[in-house]
DNA sequence: GCCAACGTTGGC
DNA sequence: GCCAACGTTGGC
């Protein structure tokens, strides 16, 4: 079982209000370490599946309106989530042991940010991303694949010829 | 601010 | 193993 092979393209969700891609694009080296996710699914993609050079559409959540707003790359591929043993940290775990680690992260490079961000209503507006994980009714999976297809489509779209 | 959908916890 | 209760996510 190796789903790597083939998955390249990725959508991880951010709210602006924490942790915006321009915090992203400031940051040192354009790159930035992706703790405190706290959630099975999204940790297994992280740890199992991402590889460096993967693609990334960034999402701004909780925002208005929500939408996908850029690109970035996997720059490091999974290690132990530090914040997970801080008590002081929004998302400390005391229930992780740090001689075996449950809250794993990458890291991540900006690459570009959209002229045309994509709101969740555009989104919803063409057929061919239905599929999309992100438009599921109920959807809360924070770190999620996206099909090539559906990458190449937004990206056209935020950022036209 | 509301609340539906979801994931986790814990009693039994 | 079931499932009610709870806390969280995130669109609206």
């Amino acid at each position: 079982m190796n789903r790597a092979v083939s998955q390249r393209y990725w959508l991880m969700k951010t709210e602006p209000d924490v942790f915006s891609i321009d915090d992203l694009k400031n940051s040192p080296n354009q790159s930035t370490c992706w703790d405190g996710v706290r959630n099975y699914q999204a940790r297994n993609f992280m740890r199992d599946d991402m590889r460096i050079g993967d693609k990334v559409l960034v999402y701004h959540s909780n925002a208005e309106p929500s939408c996908v707003v850029g690109i970035a790359t996997i720059c490091r591929e999974a290690y132990p989530d530090h914040t997970a043993w801080d008590p002081t940290d929004p998302h400390f775990d005391p229930k992780t042991d740090p001689a075996n680690p449950r809250w794993m992260m990458v890291d991540i490079r900006y690459e570009s940010k959209f002229n045309v961000p994509q709101s969740l209503a555009m989104l919803r507006e063409l057929s061919e991303l239905s599929a999309m994980e992100l438009l599921r009714k109920g959807s809360r999976l924070s770190v999620q694949p996206v099909r090539k297809k559906e990458f190449d489509i937004i990206v056209k779209r935020g950022k036209p010829a």
